[in-house]
DNA sequence: GCCGTTTTCGGCCCGACTGTTTTCAGTCG
């Protein structure tokens, strides 16, 4: 079992346990536990199985949790988990997913009136059963029947990109509410998290009814969740939440820490404050003994009153950002001014919809020095990838071209080059060695088992002509999940074979993902981001990829094409 | 269940909102 098994079962654990109604630290110790193995930059099995080493030593884990994870490694299964598997019915994990529902809510809702499915539900409340019940009511039942169509549209994360896409739209509407002052996202998606669950929105307001009114008369809201003095939450089209939140200017930074989160971040942030004799809540800092207020306007000055420097929100995960603070050592992270190049795109001669020229040119006009041309392999049939002979044809127009963009933008001749299913590479070695630039990836045999996958990866990266390994564990967020592959050992023959790792930039992929970026980081394997773009369009994802590797605490040395192309080739040499 | 330059027991971040209550539990973030 890999690391991330291991946290899924511990977490599973800890949702079973909270059906039970057990005691919610020991709920959080499961959690816990589990966020500290998904992180942990080590295989556990390794871990464990070294007399040297001790899985104890790790905060989070401790003396049960390490037997756990023995179990699991050993056996692939965890007889506890087995057992409240048993014991919590499905349904009511079901019926806990519907909005305002809870473990508690939906325990009962079995127990008292024997609700055995989501449709069972429906009919008690329709019958009006559940409003009956203690604890229940006429708004409570209402409230299931509404929740039950937004449970059955599986409200699942969105893209960034896409809650980027709402985020800008909503804060045109919000600016034109005079009563307004000041404005700010928090949440995971300040955090720039791949994918996101609602969006949050702070507010100074003047009134803070007008602008929750406002707020109200966007045209995508389909219902008001909630509405108190200080907070609103509206749902929006396709069952996607906002909250937003109205405070006083002086408690606005304080708020904007507390609400960007994440949870774990602000659970240590507070710890960190209670040591010094502080309470930190979203109204400021204060002091334990008199309650005198101390901090609150900026984030800057919260940090700073507890001790530290201004984090990063793409690092508030309580991953190493508390550390680095503290040793004055956080990183100056990446941004996007500091790309130089795009060493990923495609053109008409495979699946893309703009010429070599058409690239070049939108490249110029973002301010790149520098492009490798990468269309697909002949194996990609259904793309029409390219075979030796074509791909040259392809290059010795792109000679032709160069001289055009000479002083202007280099031309690099590439390739995106399959990893075949029975391993090796889709073009000849002597083709692959005239190119300037070569990507090797997977589009095919996905699903092949961890050691034939992880085997034909590490093929190609052990083959001399390949530069970098193109997304490298295949995810589609939302819709295809990372192919089964060692990623230890892939990255171990990154480091030792001179390879680089792409971060690919295009929002539904993000990979690789920002817990492999740090590790690829703590390794020294040079990361490029690409858009991988198949048109103009597509190159204005890099952005994204920005943000994925901010998170995964990369600065710009660490981004081997934020150099200009001369030093990025001596890098090359130097790698092989 | 984890953790400990006060502790091996007794803590564990903090508050808003709702619905059902009549002082609070459940849910959410």
């Amino acid at each position: 079992m890999d690391n991330a098994q291991i946290a899924k079962a511990l977490e599973e654990m800890a949702e079973l346990l909270e059906f039970r109604g057990e005691n919610p630290f020991r709920i959080r110790a499961y959690q816990n536990g589990a966020k500290a193995i998904r992180e942990l930059g080590e295989s556990v099995a390794a871990v464990l199985s070294d007399p040297e080493r001790d899985l104890a030593k790790i905060p989070g884990i401790g003396k049960t949790l390490v037997e756990k994870c023995q179990t699991l490694v050993e056996t692939g299964s965890l007889p506890q988990l087995e057992e409240l598997r048993k014991a919590v019915p499905a349904v009511v994990i079901q019926m806990a997913r519907i909005p305002g529902l809870g473990a508690k809510k939906a325990v009962k809702l079995r127990e008292e009136l024997g609700i055995e499915s989501l449709g069972d539900l429906r009919k008690a409340c329709q019958e009006d059963q559940v409003a009956g019940l203690k604890g229940f009511g006429k708004k409570t039942q209402s409230a299931i029947l509404d929740g039950l169509a937004i449970a059955e549209e599986a409200a699942s994360r969105i893209y960034w990109s896409q809650a980027d896409g709402l985020a800008r739209a909503i804060s045109d509407h919000m600016q034109k509410c005079k009563a307004i002052t000041k404005m700010e996202w928090a949440g995971s998606y300040r955090r720039g998290r791949d994918t996101v669950g609602d969006l949050d929105l702070l507010v100074v307001a003047s009134d803070r009814e007008a602008a929750m009114d406002h707020l109200a008369t966007y045209p995508d809201v389909s219902q008001t969740i909630g509405r108190g003095e200080t907070k609103i939450s509206i749902r929006l089209d396709k069952a996607f939440q906002l909250d937003m939140r109205c405070v006083e200017e002086d408690e606005f930074g304080a708020a904007l820490q507390y609400f960007t989160g994440s949870q774990a971040h602000n659970i240590h942030t507070r710890k960190i404050a209670k040591e010094k004799g502080l309470k930190i809540n979203e109204y400021g800092v204060f002091k334990i003994d008199d309650d005198t207020k101390i901090a609150g306007t900026t984030e800057k000055d919260v940090y700073e009153v507890i001790g530290l420097p201004w984090i990063p929100p793409e690092l508030r995960e309580d991953r190493l950002e508390f550390k680095l603070a503290q040793d004055g050592k956080l990183p100056t992270l990446v941004e996007l001014k500091d790309i130089r190049g795009d060493l990923h795109m495609h053109t008409t001669a495979t699946d893309g919809t703009h010429t070599i020229r058409d690239m070049a040119d939108a490249a110029i006009e973002r301010g790149l020095s520098y492009i490798a041309i990468t269309d697909h392999s002949k194996r990609v049939s259904m793309a029409m990838g390219l075979d030796e002979k074509r791909l040259r044809q392809q290059w010795a127009v792109i000679d032709e071209i160069r001289n055009e963009y000479q002083g202007r933008l280099t031309i690099l001749k590439g390739i995106e080059c399959d990893i075949l299913e029975a391993g090796g590479m889709d073009l000849a070695d002597d083709c692959l060695a005239e190119a300037d630039w070569v990507l090797a990836s997977i589009h095919y045999g996905q699903k092949q088992p961890r050691d034939q996958i992880t085997e034909r990866m590490i093929g190609a990266i052990e083959n001399p002509n390949v530069t970098a390994i193109a997304h490298p564990t295949g995810r589609l967020l939302n819709r295809r999940p990372a192919y089964e592959i060692d990623m230890d050992q892939v990255m171990a023959a990154a480091k030792q074979h001179g390879k680089f790792m792409e971060l690919n930039a295009n929002p539904a992929r993000l990979d690789l993902n920002d817990l492999h970026l740090a590790k690829a980081k703590a390794l020294g394997i040079p990361i490029v981001i690409n858009t991988d773009a198949h048109s103009i369009d597509g190159l204005d994802v890099m952005g994204y990829g920005i943000i994925q590797a901010r998170r995964g605490g990369l600065v710009a040395k660490d981004v081997a094409n934020t150099q200009d192309w001369p030093e990025l080739k001596k890098l090359i040499d130097v790698q092989h």
